[in-house]
DNA sequence: ATGTCC
């Protein structure tokens, strides 16, 4: 990105100057003057774009982590008020509704793990579906993926995949509410029939990994963790179904903007306003692939489960918690010194609270909600706490990930899976992997330095880092 | 991300 269109406020805050007779919200990138110099130029059109649709409130922002997406940048975040016009769009949520991370902490030590680290791998891979329209052992029938769409992880806990003390950490407590499957189209729920309890295929994974390193001792205490400690965490979204949601509705939003006569500053940010029935359909069907998200990755974690305690008998897995990245949500926010209830996207960024927001989970309510950033393959993830900062400068929101630095066609001319499993191997890292094409897409070094994302999530006042994982095992698809 | 072009 060319700095010199940007007007820094401090280190980690940067703003793009208003030109003469432009007509938009301003428009925030946090990050430090590395990781935007990185950042492809359309991020900043992308979210000038944004600024400039009907019924934004607030700022539109990109967190540390932004790339080049479809019509929102990923890395992108805005507000709309439904009662100054707000709109809604499927590009600004994802085609992958409610992708995001689960984090299970266990209570095995390195030392505990390492005698069993490759019987382990195996038995990962040989339980957890992967890969691209790979399928699981749960077949649904046309009511029961009804059922799923209205109950989400509640559902996968009634049918006994897992225990009901996960959904207490859960975002939602694992169900969506304003979920209606009749706005999810046939086509959607055909591909999802057979489809839940899988990863699925791109940047998904589940990870056995390491705390190396503590941060912050009280929340990390408040969060069950301990260096040494061995962890799982699982990345991964609403699979066929979300994806179907987004195509469907991308065409029914860009329709309904075409009647109402919205100037699109981009065509990819197709939207309707929120009171619209379009836009309505579309919340009814994305709260619908939230909760497809949700039980999805309640199954891979009653999966995980089974897993480590045939390898590992007696061995403890709790939900730690659970955040989606790919959202739009009714919150409560004051701005322009007035409270509001406002439609917040979020695509990928993540939900993060500060202490005492009584959507936190007891347990950690004191400290703050945990926020999950996934590292690229092989090198690390952060568990980062969110701080009272976060609501002023970012609506309560922090990074993702490490945000991909390179395109899949890029990685792919440059390294091939198997070599990237034999650096990785020779590093202690076991892959067990269903593609290897999908190992070259997903290289370490294809990634922006998520250490760097964390640091500036920090510095920028967005959430604290806790703790630094480092992967053991890394299933992909 | 994705039954990576029904």
């Amino acid at each position: 990105m060319d700095l010199s269109k940007l007007e820094k406020i401090d280190e980690y805050t940067w703003t793009v100057p208003l030109k003469p007779g432009e007509k938009r919200a301003p428009v925030v990138l946090y990050g430090t003057k590395e990781l935007l110099r990185s950042m492809d130029d359309k991020v900043l059109e992308q979210i000038t774009n944004v600024a400039k649709l009907p019924g934004i409130v607030g700022k539109a922002m990109t967190m540390p982590d932004a790339h080049w997406g479809y019509g929102f940048p990923i890395g992108g975040v805005a507000a709309f008020d439904p009662e100054e016009g707000g709109i809604i769009s499927a590009g600004g949520v994802g085609f992958d509704i409610s992708c995001g991370i689960r984090c299970l902490r266990t209570d095995l030590s390195l030392r505990d793990l390492e005698p069993y680290a490759e019987r382990l791998a195996d038995e990962l891979y040989k339980t957890i579906p992967a890969g691209v329209g790979e399928e699981g052992e749960i077949k649904l029938s046309p009511k029961e993926l009804d059922r799923v769409l209205e109950g989400g992880a509640e559902w996968a806990v009634r049918e006994g995949y897992g225990v009901p003390e996960d959904l207490e950490y859960i975002e939602e407590h694992g169900r969506m509410e304003g979920a209606v499957p009749e706005f999810v189209s046939k086509e959607a729920k055909k591909r999802q029939k057979g489809e839940m309890g899988t990863l699925g295929s791109g940047n998904h994974y589940l990870e056995v990994q390491v705390v190396e390193k503590v941060y912050d001792q009280k929340a990390a205490e408040a969060f069950g963790l301990w260096e040494g400690q061995i962890v799982v965490s699982i990345h991964c979204g609403s699979r066929g179904l979300g994806h179907q949601i987004g195509t469907d509705y991308l065409l029914s939003l860009a329709k309904a903007a075409q009647r109402l006569k919205i100037d699109l500053p981009d065509r990819e940010l197709a939207c309707a306003p929120i009171t619209s029935p379009e836009g309505h359909e579309y919340i009814g069907a994305m709260n619908a692939g939230i909760n497809c998200a949700l039980a999805n990755r309640q199954i891979l974690t009653h999966l995980t489960r089974q897993a480590f305690r045939k390898i590992i008998p007696g061995t403890k897995v709790e939900t730690l918690y659970d955040v989606s990245h790919n959202t739009c949500k009714r919150e409560k926010h004051v701005i322009d010194g007035r409270e509001r209830f406002v439609y917040i996207h979020r695509k990928g960024a993540t939900r993060a609270y500060g202490p005492g927001h009584p959507d936190i989970p007891q347990r950690y309510r004191n400290i703050g909600q945990p926020v999950l950033i996934g590292g690229s393959m092989g090198t690390g993830s952060y568990i980062l706490v969110g701080v009272d900062t976060s609501e002023q400068r970012a609506l309560s929101t922090a990074s993702h990930g490490a945000g991909r630095a390179l395109s899949r066609r890029q990685a792919l001319k440059q390294w091939s899976g198997k070599e990237i499993i034999q650096q990785l191997a020779a590093r202690g890292i076991i892959v067990r992997a269903h593609s290897s094409r999908g190992v070259a897409e997903e290289a370490p070094d294809a990634y922006k330095n998520v250490d760097l994302v964390a640091e500036a999530t920090e510095y920028a006042g967005l959430a604290n880092r806790v703790a630094l994982l480092r992967p053991k095992i890394c299933v992909k698809g």
